[in-house]
DNA sequence: TAGATTGTTAATCGATTAACAATC
DNA sequence: TAGATTGTTAATCGATTAACAATC
């Protein structure tokens, strides 16, 4: 497998294409490229330059194979095989998350809470048990997980990432809205409402 | 009030600098791009350009005022007055949301909630009270609420946001993971948390 | 005054879009 | 074959970064 570098704003695109992808009527077998950027409202080279990162490739007048194209989507996405995840802060969001069953989808699967509330610790939440913080690192390293989600608030969220990382955790899937400041390995992305309601409001107060 | 055309980018990063800027020591009274710059580790360049967009000028040898600064972001962004909305589809990710107290500090406070599962009518979560979503557009209507939340799932997104806007909603906050065709008079803005694992797991593959 | 920091103009970088030969 | 659609190279667009005169 060479090292495709691809732009964060294709990566962003591809699971879009994905779940259009798995939408279509098993009767179609082949889709172009103009027929997916025009219900996304895309440019045709950019759906095409974006698919080809995949390393899938279409035949001349007939498009791409749609279920090699999903395959290749959810390979290249790696989400063809599920990570563990355990996730530490349990509040109304975590609770949402580990009650949401169609992460496995998405290569991602939680496999227990954590928290320092006593009140929560020993339940379980969609049949996943809630831990006390302490034993976060110890279970990491014992369970081999690499992804950890943190759904603390802001002012806990530094300490536990850096838990996180001493047990062993690979990857951050970070909720709290803050910057976290991690050794460079650690991969981090950031899912901030805020800053998406700051494009709506702004957008809004304009109108 | 000119019409700035501010970019995506710049406009993500402001509700950062805001709160960074709310959690300095009241002590301090000025602070420099560098600063800001190097703890997040931006080039200051770019954060002077952030910043100016705001409308607010730093002074030479000293650097932005804290207090204006907040206060010019907060403006900028709409986040001083505070908007209604509504959130149709009350699972557990609304149910978060409902809960969460801080949206009014990023301009917005949902009021009610929408759904057609006859067990939750009449329910009330965080107070705020759940109507059947044939009320939806005759409410959106009498209590002027120009933005809505739809947390229902990808299936039934588009009609729920069509039923919106012919009540009169002027802005779609939308978690369903999928694209919503709308008039182009209506903004749009998409919390995917799809896209966000798509950038994580995609990392954690090539580790 | 000297020099730190600003605002702004110019250069660079990267992503999107246009153009087009190759091909089925 | 003719022509629709591909993959790729070149042009454009927009955002980031560098350079620097103005200023407090």
């Amino acid at each position: 497998m060479d090292i495709r570098k691809v732009s964060k704003p294709t990566l962003r695109r591809l699971p879009l294409y994905l779940r259009y992808l798995k939408n279509i009527s098993p009767d179609v077998q082949y889709i172009s490229s103009a027929q997916i950027a025009n219900d996304f409202n895309y440019d045709p080279t950019q759906v095409r330059k974006d698919l080809a990162s995949t390393g899938e490739i279409g035949t001349a007048r007939k498009g791409f194979d749609v279920q090699s194209l999903i395959n290749a989507i959810e390979k290249f996405l790696g989400w063809d095989n599920v990570n563990d995840a355990f996730i530490v802060g349990i509040g109304n969001l975590a609770t949402a998350l580990m009650g949401f069953n169609h992460f496995v989808q998405y290569g991602l699967n939680i496999v227990a809470g954590f928290d320092v509330d006593q009140s929560l610790i020993g339940k379980s939440i969609n049949n996943k048990k809630v831990f006390h913080l302490e034993e976060l690192t110890a279970l990491v390293q014992r369970m081999h997980v690499k992804v950890g989600i943190i759904t603390v608030p802001a002012d806990y969220a530094q300490s536990v990432a850096e838990l996180m990382v001493e047990g062993g955790i690979k990857a951050i899937w970070n909720f709290a809205p803050i910057e976290l400041k991690l050794p460079s390995r650690v991969v981090v992305e950031n899912v901030r409402l805020s800053t998406s309601l700051a494009v709506l409001t702004n957008k809004l107060k304009n109108l």
